[in-house]
RNA sequence: GGUCGCGUAGCUCAGGGGAUAGAGCAACUGCCUUCUAAGCAGUUGGUCGCACGUUCGAAUCGUGCCGCGAUCACCA
C-alpha cells in the first residue's frame, strides 16, 4: 500500500488535463496535513496551480475537490478556504490503518556509515557521545528503510599524539597499569596525555624565560622532540616502542569496549590507522600520472582546487610521508573494495567540513565510481557554557561520568515517585539505565545534527516534557493497559464506529509512521524522527486521558481502543529501538 | 581577510515559499474514590538579528549589513 499523499498527487495529476486541459508535474502538487483550527485532514494548496488552471482559486479548488470526491472513495467531503482545498477522509479510511501497513520497499543501495572514530590517546567525552549516538541512529534509520547498512569504526591509533601519552607514561608512571591503579584503560592513557601537555607547557615557559621565541620554544621543547623521536622509532617498527604502543592501546580498547557496550553502539568492522596510514600513496602516484596532482620542486605533491573555490592542498609530503588526507584517500578505496557501497557516510564533526569537501573532490577527480556517494554527515559541536571542550586541558564532560550521573538522576526521580517498591534490585538498576541513557540519547538526538548543542553540566537533563522519559512512560502506559487483559480473548471491531477527534489524531499519527521514517532517512535527520516519536506519544497520552479504554460497555469500541493501544505500543518501541533507545515494561 | 554554518518566546529548540509562527522548560490556574498525574487541559510570553529586494504570498528565497562559531597547517 502506498501513502495517501502519493495517491492524491497522482489523482490530481490525472484530473488536471481532464478539468483544465493542461498537464502538471507531481512536484507542483503540494499537500499538507490540514492545520488545526480548520476542518479537514489533508490540504491541497491550489495557489501554485492557478497559472495552469487559469481559473480563480476557489473555482480551481472546487473542480478538483469534486473530482476527487467522485474518484476517491476514501474522501468524504471537502471545504475551501481561500486557496486551500481541505479534504476530509472517511473514518473507515483512518481505521484501516490499524490493520494495513504501508510497505517500506527493499532498497538495493548499500550504505556504509563510518562513525565514532576515536583517538586512542583520550577517553570518550560528550562530543564523542553525540557522534556515536548520531551514527548509530542514522544507521538504524537507513536499516529501518530497508537499505543494506554496514557500520565501521576507523580508530586513530597512531601518530604523534599517541606517542605523547606513551612517552609521558614511560617517564612518569612508575609502571602504573589499569590493574594496578584500578583506573579504566582509556582514562589512564588520557591521564598521561594530559600530563604530557602539562610538562610540555612547563618546558615552553622555561625556554621562553631563557630568551627563546614562543615559536621556537614550541618547536624545540625537549619532550616534544622526544615524542617525535618515538614516532620515528614506531615507524621503524622498533620492538620496544611497538610493545609499549600495543600494551597501552589494548588498555584503551578494553576501556572503549565498556563504554560502547553501555552506549549500545556496535560496528561491523574496525579499521585501524596503524594499518591504513600507508595507504593512499598509490592513489597519489596514479593521480600524478594522469595529471590530477602535480609535484613541486621539493617533491611534495599537491592538488589545485582553486577552480572549485578551494585552495591548493598538499596530498603527500616532500619526504614521501603521508598527511591526513593521503590516508583518507587510501581508506576510501579500501572501504569500497570491502563493501562496494553506493553511499559512504562519514559521521564527523563540522570542524572538518573543509577537509571532506576536499576529499570528495579528489576522489571525483580520480574518477572513483563511488565518489559521488561520499557524504560528510557533519554535526555541530557540543559546547559548554565556558566554551569548547578540550581534552588537552581536561575541560571535558567525560562519557562514563555523565552516564553515571544520568543513572543517578533517573534513580532519584524514579524513587521520588514511589512506584517501584515491588521491583527487585536488578530490575531497578535496569530501569534507571533505560531511563538515564534514554534521556541522554534523546537529548542529543532531538536537536538538528548540524547545529551545535550547549550542555550545562550544572543542569541535569530533563525527564519531563519533550524527553525520552515521556515516550517511555507512554509505552509503559500501553503495557499497563494490556497487562490487565492478558488472559482475555480480544475480538474484532467494526470499522463503522464513531471516531472522536482524539482517536482520529492518534490514528493519523500511526498512519504517518512510515512516511516520517522515510522523510527522516531522505533528509538524514534523526531529529525529525525523534520529533515524530514524541508526537506519537503525545497523541496517545491525550487519547489515554480522553477515552476510557477498558472501562466501557460497548465491546466494539473497547476492542478498537485496545487495538489502538497495542499498535501504539508496538510502534513506540520499534521507533525508539531504531535510534538505540530502550523501553521498560513498567516505570 | 577568504570560505562555510548559525541567529525564532525569559531558556532549550521545531518550522526552511502557503492559512492566525509551534513544542518543551520556567511562571501561574484547573484535573487523581475510575486503565500509572514522569500525564492531561488552560493562561502569560514573539519587531522570526537589521535593511532592501523577488513573489499573489517571505520566519522560509536573493543581496547587503550586524552578532556568534568553525575553518583556511608538510596537525588529525
Amino acid at each position: 500500500m502506498q501513502t495517501i499523499y502519493k495517491t492524491l498527487q497522482q489523482q490530481v495529476q490525472t484530473a488536471f488535463p481532464i478539468l483544465f486541459n493542461e498537464s502538471i508535474g507531481l512536484h507542483q502538487i503540494t499537500l499538507n496535513e490540514t492545520v488545526k483550527d480548520f476542518e479537514g485532514d489533508i490540504t491541497l494548496v491550489v495557489f501554485p496551480l492557478l497559472k495552469l488552471s487559469k481559473k480563480k482559486p476557489e473555482e480551481t479548488a472546487e473542480l478538483i475537490g469534486n473530482w476527487l470526491v467522485e474518484n476517491n472513495p476514501s474522501i468524504e467531503k471537502f471545504n475551501i478556504i481561500k486557496g486551500f482545498l481541505n479534504l476530509s477522509f472517511k473514518n473507515s479510511f483512518w481505521i484501516k490503518t490499524l490493520i494495513k501497513t504501508i510497505d517500506i520497499p527493499k532498497k538495493s543501495d548499500k550504505i556504509l556509515v563510518e562513525y565514532s572514530s576515536p583517538n586512542t590517546n583520550k577517553p570518550i567525552h560528550l562530543g564523542h557521545v553525540r557522534n556515536n549516538v548520531l551514527g548509530y541512529a542514522l544507521s538504524g534509520i537507513y536499516k529501518a528503510n530497508h537499505y543494506t547498512v554496514n557500520k565501521v569504526n576507523l580508530i586513530n591509533d597512531r601518530g604523534i599524539h599517541i606517542c605523547k601519552s606513551m612517552l609521558a607514561w614511560q617517564k612518569f608512571s612508575n609502571g602504573e597499569t589499569p590493574e594496578s591503579s584500578g583506573i579504566k584503560g582509556d582514562k589512564l592513557v588520557g591521564k598521561y596525555y594530559v600530563l604530557f601537555n602539562e610538562y610540555y607547557k612547563a618546558e615552553i615557559s622555561t625556554l621562553i624565560e631563557q630568551g627563546k621565541s614562543e615559536e621556537e620554544a614550541e618547536k624545540y621543547a625537549p619532550i616534544l622532540l622526544e615524542a617525535q623521536e618515538m614516532l620515528r622509532k614506531w615507524e621503524q617498527n622498533d620492538a620496544e616502542v611497538v610493545a609499549l604502543w600495543k600494551m597501552m592501546n589494548n588498555w584503551v580498547y578494553a576501556g572503549f569496549e565498556l563504554t560502547y557496550k553501555r552506549l549500545g553502539v556496535d560496528f561491523d568492522k574496525y579499521y585501524y590507522e596503524s594499518n591504513t596510514y600507508l595507504l593512499g600513496k598509490d592513489a597519489v602516484e596514479e593521480g600524478l600520472k594522469n595529471g590530477v596532482f602535480y609535484k613541486r620542486e621539493d617533491n611534495s605533491v599537491w592538488i589545485d582546487l582553486t577552480a572549485d573555490g578551494l585552495d591548493e592542498k598538499l596530498v603527500l609530503r616532500g619526504d614521501g610521508t603521508s598527511v591526513y588526507i593521503t590516508q583518507d584517500i587510501g581508506t576510501a578505496d579500501l572501504k569500497y573494495s570491502d563493501f562496494q557501497m553506493n553511499k559512504s557516510i562519514y559521521v564527523v564533526g563540522n570542524e572538518q567540513d573543509y577537509h571532506f569537501k576536499v576529499l570528495k573532490l579528489i576522489m571525483q577527480k580520480l574518477g572513483r565510481v563511488y565518489a559521488d556517494g561520499i557524504h560528510h554527515f557533519s554535526y555541530g559541536m557540543v559546547d559548554l557554557p565556558s566554551g569548547k571542550m578540550k581534552s588537552r586541558e581536561g575541560t571535558v564532560v567525560d562519557a562514563d561520568d555523565l552516564m553515571d550521573e544520568m543513572i543517578q538522576t533517573a534513580k532519584e526521580q524514579t524513587e521520588a515517585l514511589g512506584k517501584i517498591e515491588t521491583f527487585s534490585e536488578e530490575e531497578k538498576q535496569q530501569l534507571f539505565e533505560i531511563i538515564g541513557f534514554g534521556a541522554l540519547k534523546f537529548f542529543l538526538l532531538r536537536v538538528d545534527p548540524k547545529k551545535r548543542i550547549l550542555f550545562d553540566p550544572k543542569e541535569s537533563i530533563d525527564l519531563q516534557g519533550y524527553t525520552a522519559t515521556f515516550v517511555q512512560y507512554t509505552y509503559t502506559r500501553t503495557r499497563s493497559v494490556l497487562r490487565k487483559i492478558e488472559n482475555e480473548n480480544i475480538g474484532t471491531w467494526q470499522s463503522s464506529i464513531n471516531l472522536s477527534e482524539t482517536e482520529k489524531e492518534l490514528l493519523i499519527k500511526i498512519y504517518n509512521y512510515s512516511i516520517q521514517l522515510e522523510i527522516s532517512c531522505n533528509e538524514m535527520n534523526p531529529a525529525k524522527w525523534i520529533d515524530y516519536i514524541y508526537e506519537l506519544a503525545k497523541a496517545y497520552n491525550k487519547f489515554y486521558n480522553d477515552c476510557p479504554i477498558l472501562n466501557i460497555e460497548d465491546g466494539n469500541v473497547r476492542n478498537f481502543r485496545i487495538a489502538l493501544t497495542q499498535k501504539t505500543g508496538t510502534l513506540i518501541k520499534q521507533a525508539l529501538e531504531i535510534v538505540g533507545i530502550q523501553v521498560p515494561e513498567r516505570m
